[in-house]
DNA sequence: TAGCTAATTGCAATATTATTGCATTTAGTT
DNA sequence: AACTAAATGCAATAATATTGCAATTAGCTA
């Protein structure tokens, strides 16, 4: 039972991320948006040229480094993420906790998800701290199957 | 205050590392010796390329095809890993919990520690657990700065 | 709303990284 | 020493990524 459409919740989605381009002093281009809608619709790790081939089959065109460009500053405002698994670029939750960002990749399907997680968080930085290491950020990355897939 | 000299730990490591290969049918080749001896010794993520230039500045050559494939081969028996933040290759340290992967990188100087935690491992795959994910293995990376570099 | 300007994109050229099929070599065995 | 499957090297090609510069565009300002 839904009471949005999936296509308004990408809009809305999509818009959330432009406003924080724009609140750093980034433009809202139309090739910032495709890229945006693209990620979010997806769901999956995508790289720069599954993103171009997506859009050219929609009748957009988007040059190859202008995709790099796009992705390499989503990626510098924690707006996505490249995926150790496939390399593929996602779209990150807005709700992730600064610094830490943890993806569950579905063997199966492909489909990626972001949880945040507060607690653990800590645990794993108190975790590093015991080494000496002070962290930045850290990133986590589950390789498994998703609940749906399980069951098959 | 050192017992037994770094290059001999290297030599061990990399004499455990062939072991498992022969283990699982696989030989024991000079380019897989000298590829498992620069990951040990370097102990900072390594693109193919990086190990052909290093083994090069030997006297030592090496063929990129080569080198491709057996970072294959050790990825695939989990005994080197591909890094997230670099692209680069490390080699995984034979204690490595199975199925759980954790990287220390540092920022400034570039080194990269692995360390085991069954209890965080298993907290995180319960984690996974809750949101009916089901971890086949997990690889988190850290990024920040090491000990050593934090104090300057 | 037109015009301005810095930011962004597209383009072309090039560099880097990765893959494939096949001939040659080598490790482990007999 | 000879044999054989496995592994490597080679050449060609494909895919991915980067750079400098010209053209375009978003967000201002008047």
């Amino acid at each position: 039972m839904h009471l949005v459409s999936r296509s308004s919740i990408i809009a809305l989605v999509v818009r959330d991320s432009i406003r924080i381009l724009q609140g750093q002093g980034y433009k809202a281009t139309k090739p910032r948006k495709l890229v945006l809608e693209v990620l979010e619709e997806t769901e999956k790790p995508l790289s720069p040229y599954d993103i171009k081939g997506i859009l050219r089959a929609r009748g957009k065109y988007l040059n190859h480094v202008t995709i790099y460009r796009i992705l390499d500053l989503l990626c510098s405002l924690n707006l996505a993420h490249k995926m150790l698994s496939s390399g593929g670029f996602v779209k990150c939750s807005l709700d992730a906790i600064e610094g830490c960002h943890r993806f569950m990749v579905c063997q199966h399907c492909g489909a990626i998800r972001e949880f945040a997680d507060k607690e653990l968080c800590q645990e794993e930085n108190d975790f590093a701290q015991d080494f000496g290491f002070h962290t930045e950020y850290h990133l986590s990355e589950f390789s498994g199957l998703c609940s749906q897939c399980y069951r098959k």
